[in-house]
DNA sequence: CTTTCTATAAACAGTT
DNA sequence: TAACTGTTTATAGAAA
């Protein structure tokens, strides 16, 4: 394994030389030299970000440990709960007479497949339980913000009134007023303190539980970077306006402490002793305030906030919005429209994906952000994610080789995957695991993915592949004729393929002795790919109509995924309607930064749409009949979205139209984020 | 149960 | 020689 990596390496290796010895500035292009030769490297790291990179690597292999343990012990809980039901898997032949479930085995820690990655990754499964824990906690903070802001605002306002009349009434009263306003500067930092604080435990707990990891950039303190990523970056501003233009007029006779106060919580997401020491409010309910946040400051409405589904007289509930006139008339609501069976559950999958989408969202905007502070203020020049063969889950794997093994594979500036990463299941498992999302054999069928095309598919996800070492849920053949196809010639050498796989898929980036051979084994076996002799030497192309030929056989999703779908496909609309909820009420607001128009959101949302659907289709097709007629979601789409509006190259179409002659190297539609190519050195 | 498709493993030959 | 590339065979699981 490290064998493979090391070869692929030494093959780029040569290629990057090359450039190296063109020039010093080779840095500022070789990134696009180096892909348009669909090479995949970052080799073009200088050296002396060398060491931040190792750091950064660390920081993210605890994190990955960590990680992995949470896995296996929900593995292990998982398998305790069907130890009787185990399919035995594969390679049984290698297992005693007593037929123990090979997964027994790999309960050992350390050993994980990659079958067995995979599997965790995709399958989500939290009890229902947690999944509200989870949720409540995520949307309080979010409740928690949004009143901040509005009080923030609020007493801003009361602010100017106040300092105008100061101005106006001359400098009499000063004293008094001022102090009040001191105070209530002093208890809004405070609440932001404390918010900072519950970010941050609620950002940790989110990473034990394994639904985010670590990000890497913040090798030494992940809590400071972590805690403002969090902040509202208006909230933040505003934050810094107010404290420097009151203190700034303030300091001069006032000796309050809000000087020092907003320095450090500017500076540094603070301690909280800090704030805790120097306002007022804090001594008296103080001892509370970790655990049950500012509430009492925010004295007006708070029982509407005491439940994170309840507020301003309405179920908050994922469209479901039920007008409960009082707290008690809302928990009857909840117990009875809400309890635990498959709709609350599907209900609640939406939405932790929508929570898991919008943490994806968060890494990527902190670890840009972080870019770009780097190149402002520091000269380095944090060369982003490159996709490169992430050995460190391969290396855990190897269990005894990893420490060693990381280390010296330099440059892997690990994208970090924080998608679908499987927390701890606990307690009763009501849910069980083939109700829920693409549980199944640890050996999957990977045909390809029902009705949603290939490219699409790709491209929709492809931050998530690229992140996620979850494997694509397409064929060799259909990932090869993609690789194909996106090149501008629509050919490409072997290796070239390979690095396309890399490139797009973190699954793709270990294995990669297993995974090549099948490659090769795919492309000499399948008639629809044509070895072309080429002056460099041999190219693969498609015979589309080959290709065509085959295609019959493209049905089936994870059947589990169908049947669960299927049953809850009556609450589609309800479905949609709560993720766009979420993202209009929660998520938007929240990033003011670059990421706004970043389709990610969009994407997910497609992306669903697209699995209930494809899942739909597929078991009204199917003859299971049940009324499909009125589905809500037939009614959003009428016709199975062949449309595809994103995408006009698909597989259906003739060959001729997939091309792009606008299609520069094949990483055009890397555009998306991916790897900051923040190489530019301006010196 | 059979067939087909796919994944995986591996042996092997030719080429670089 | 070793690594890469390409072909072929065998086996097994999944799905139709």
């Amino acid at each position: 394994m490290m064998q493979e990596s090391g070869t692929e390496t030494k093959s780029n290796g040569s290629t990057i030389q090359n450039g190296a010895s063109s020039g010093n500035h080779l840095i500022e292009c070789s990134l696009r030299e180096v892909r348009s030769n669909g090479e995949t490297t970052s080799v073009e790291i200088g050296a002396a970000d060398l060491a931040h990179l190792q750091q950064q690597q660390q920081a993210l292999q605890v994190a990955r440990q960590l990680l992995l343990q949470q896995q296996q012990q929900q593995q292990q809980q998982q398998q305790q709960q069907q130890v009787s039901g185990l399919k035995s898997p594969k390679r049984n032949d290698k297992q005693p007479a007593l037929q123990v479930p090979v997964s027994v085995a790999m309960m050992t820690p350390q050993v994980i497949t990659p079958q067995q990655m995979q599997q965790i990754l995709q399958q989500q499964v939290l009890t229902p339980q947690q999944l509200q824990v989870l949720l409540q906690q995520q949307q309080a903070l979010m409740l928690q913000q949004q009143q901040l802001q509005e009080f923030y605002k609020k007493q801003q306002e009361q602010l100017q009134l106040q300092l105008l009349q100061q101005q106006h009434a001359g400098k009499q009263p000063k004293e008094p007023q001022q102090q009040q306003v001191a105070t209530q500067q002093l208890a809004f930092q405070q609440q932001l303190l404390q918010m900072q604080q519950l970010q941050q435990q609620h950002l940790l707990s989110l990473q034990r539980q394994g639904l985010l990891t670590i990000q890497p950039g913040q090798p030494t303190l992940p809590l400071q970077p972590l805690a403002q990523g969090m902040i509202p970056t208006e909230l933040q501003q505003l934050w810094k306006e107010v404290t420097s233009s009151h203190t700034a007029e303030e300091t001069a006779s006032n000796n309050h402490s809000s000087l020092d106060l907003s320095t450090t919580c500017v500076s540094s997401s603070a301690p909280s002793k800090t704030s805790l020491i120097i306002n007022p409010h804090a001594s008296t309910n103080g001892q509370l305030s970790v655990h049950t946040p500012k509430r009492e400051s925010l004295s007006h409405e708070e029982h509407s906030h005491s439940h994170p589904l309840y507020g301003h007289g309405v179920c908050k509930w994922p469209g479901c919005e039920a007008v409960c006139e009082d707290f008690q008339s809302f928990l009857k609501h909840l117990n009875s429209e809400h309890a635990l069976d498959d709709r609350s559950t599907a209900q609640c999958r939406v939405q932790m994906q929508v929570v898991q989408q919008l943490e994806l969202q968060l890494a990527k905007d902190k670890e840009r952000l972080q870019a770009m502070m780097t190149h402002l203020h520091v000269k380095s020049t944090e060369p982003k994610a490159t996709p490169q063969p992430l050995n460190l889950v391969s290396s855990v794997t190897l269990s005894k080789t990893a420490s060693e093994a990381s280390p010296q594979s330099l440059p892997h500036t690990p994208t970090t995957p924080t998608t679908p990463i499987t927390p701890v299941t606990q307690g009763p498992s009501v849910i069980t695991p083939t109700s829920m999302h693409n549980v199944g054999p640890i050996r999957r069928r990977y045909s390809d993915k029902y009705n949603v095309p290939i490219s699409s598919d790709i491209a929709q996800n492809q931050e998530f592949y690229k992140n996620a070492e979850v494997r694509p849920p397409f064929t060799y053949a259909s990932l090869i004729r993609q690789a194909i196809l996106e090149s501008p010639e629509k050919q490409l050498t072997l290796n070239e393929i390979y690095n396309w796989f890399t490139r797009m898929f973190a699954y793709f980036r270990r294995n990669a002795a297993t995974w090549k051979n099948a490659v090769r084994h795919n492309l000499s076996l399948h008639k629809c790919f044509v070895r072309v002799e080429n002056v460099k030497g041999a190219v693969w192309t498609v015979d589309e109509a080959e290709f065509q030929k085959r295609r019959p056989q493209k049905i089936s999703g994870n059947p589990s995924l169908i049947k669960n779908i299927q049953t809850s496909h009556t609450y589609c609309s309800p479905l949609n309607a709560a993720l766009q909820a979420s993202m209009a009420e929660n998520s938007i607001p929240l990033y003011t930064t670059a990421s706004m128009g970043n389709p990610a959101l969009g994407n997910l949302a497609i992306a669903m749409k697209e699995e209930l659907n494809g899942a739909m289709e597929h078991t009204n097709s199917n003859g299971s009949d049940s009324s499909p007629g009125r589905s809500p979601m037939q009614a959003m789409h009428p016709v199975h979205v062949k449309e595809e509006p994103l995408d006009p190259d698909e597989n259906e179409g003739p060959l001729s139209l997939v091309t792009t002659a606008n299609h520069s190297p094949d990483f055009d539609h890397d555009r998306d984020y991916e790897d900051e190519p923040v190489n530019e050195d301006i010196e």
